[in-house]
DNA sequence: ATTATTGGTTCAAATAATGAACCTGTGGAA
DNA sequence: TTCCACAGGTTCATTATTTGAACCAATAAT
């Protein structure tokens, strides 16, 4: 690996549980040897990724990020135009909707909204690593992304973030053709207690799922016809956000979607 | 410089004008080998910071980016700060009101509002790195800020944007004293015909100037009282701003300001 | 006053970066 | 079709940077 993306590979610690990391801390997470770690925190310290703190010494995210952040976005403008699909779907079903993006580790969540006026709600944090193989995120966009991504995510070791959470390949494996053939990926505490999930992909210029959508919601208020509703608002909003994007869907995957639909 | 450096370096060439870059382009722009620049467009890319186009080959910047800036924004929440104060001073004086942050080659604005109804008004990019010797929000930063990065500035070569343009570096050193005892920087075309600028710094916990508030304005539209008007608008909105982000204004600046505001 | 802990630095040894030359595929032009 | 030009991409011996164990300095805890 370069060290390049090694240096690059520190900047995903960062979270919004963990908005600053020390030297120390980093050399227990990473197990790097201390002076190298100081020398690529220097180095992106330098151009503007990190800053430090200047009592703690610790280093957080500079505003390099927020720079790059608007170019992107100016270029592909998803995190913009999804949020109005995450908003209506949210409208419409009352419960907690979000976006996301594939990061090295996982999805990244872009937008979310919480429709509801429920008591139970789902507690959800943007910006966090939500697994590959444990949300139903990662599941959908997995089953229509490229073959090596999943070879990738199945050759670590699977974490087990509850007592439901999938950890045999094998198992992922079939899920994910199951995935494949309803069009959709749904998850049921496999990555926290009570609470389940539906995610449709959406789709880039080459047909590929570059992200998803999706819905958490309490296990205590999934029924039958929810989810049949659930789906349905899922996949109208990816197809007409494959159209903004300018992103293709499979004709495989349209056909699966259309005869949910008419359903 | 470290290889990393060399690489994140690269990012700096995506703009809102120059959203995707092949690796020719790329080659014209650095003088950097083909190889070596593939390699380092190829990690960055495998670190989610650039994607390519799949038609074109092309590159540009890539999901990453966007969760970064989501965690930077939450743990430095400068970005949701400044809106309020530049959404005030632009509805108040009804021009284009902008508020950056010092990158490595010039400042770069991460908000802006042009409360403006006129005929005439600024044409801004956001996104676009304004240099430090030719903008008042770039000055206003040198001049209270680190004295390493005025010499870092100052000793390499200035470029020329228009007939008033100041490229000679006695001259700009001079006017940074200016700047400082009156507390706010201001320039004259300086950087586009027929635009003037105000602008004034706001600080970190350290006390220096970790980015500015600024004002651009037709030249046409200029005159003494309304540029009191300005001032004290940006430096009232500066204060509050210091406040919020937990930023402290320097003793002397304090002085000046309170001084300004008195008038 | 002493120790533990943190951030940071050094320099010979190990490793990765470099770049000139080369390969491949595509899109004209003859 | 053949040829050429130009794009992106790859190779491998040479070169330079990265690496990490040991070391230093400053601060906080005992």
């Amino acid at each position: 690996m370069s060290t390049i993306e090694k240096a690059l590979m520190l900047l995903e610690h960062f979270s919004r549980e963990r908005p600053e990391i020390g030297l120390t801390e980093f050399k227990t997470r990473t197990s790097i040897d201390k002076g190298t770690l100081h020398r690529h925190l220097t180095a992106l310290k330098n151009s503007g990724f990190l800053e430090q703190n200047y009592l703690t010494r610790a280093y957080r995210l500079g505003p390099a990020v927020i720079r790059l952040a608007a170019v992107r976005e100016n270029t592909v403008p998803i995190v913009k135009t999804v949020q109005y699909y995450v908003d209506r779907i949210a409208d419409n079903i009352h419960e907690l909707v979000h976006a996301a993006l594939p990061q090295k580790n996982g999805m990244s969540a872009i937008y979310a909204k919480d429709g509801g006026y429920h008591g139970v709600r789902v507690n959800f944090d943007e910006a966090e690593i939500l697994p590959f193989h444990a949300t139903s995120s990662g599941l959908a966009l997995l089953a229509f992304n490229d073959d090596t991504l999943v070879a990738n995510v199945l050759s670590k070791k699977l974490f087990s973030f509850t007592d439901s959470t999938p950890t045999d390949a094998a198992d992922i494996k079939a899920n994910l053709e199951t995935i494949r053939t309803h069009g959709f990926a749904f998850t049921d505490q496999s990555y926290e207690d009570e609470v389940g999930s539906v995610a449709v992909p959406f789709f880039g210029v080459k047909g590929d799922a570059i992200g998803t959508l999706a819905i958490a919601i309490p296990v205590s208020r999934i029924n039958k016809s929810f989810h049949e509703t659930i789906i349905k608002q899922l996949i109208v909003a990816s197809t007409e956000l494959c159209r903004d994007l300018g992103g293709q869907i499979p004709t495989n995957v349209a056909t699966i979607w259309a005869a949910k639909l008419e359903v």
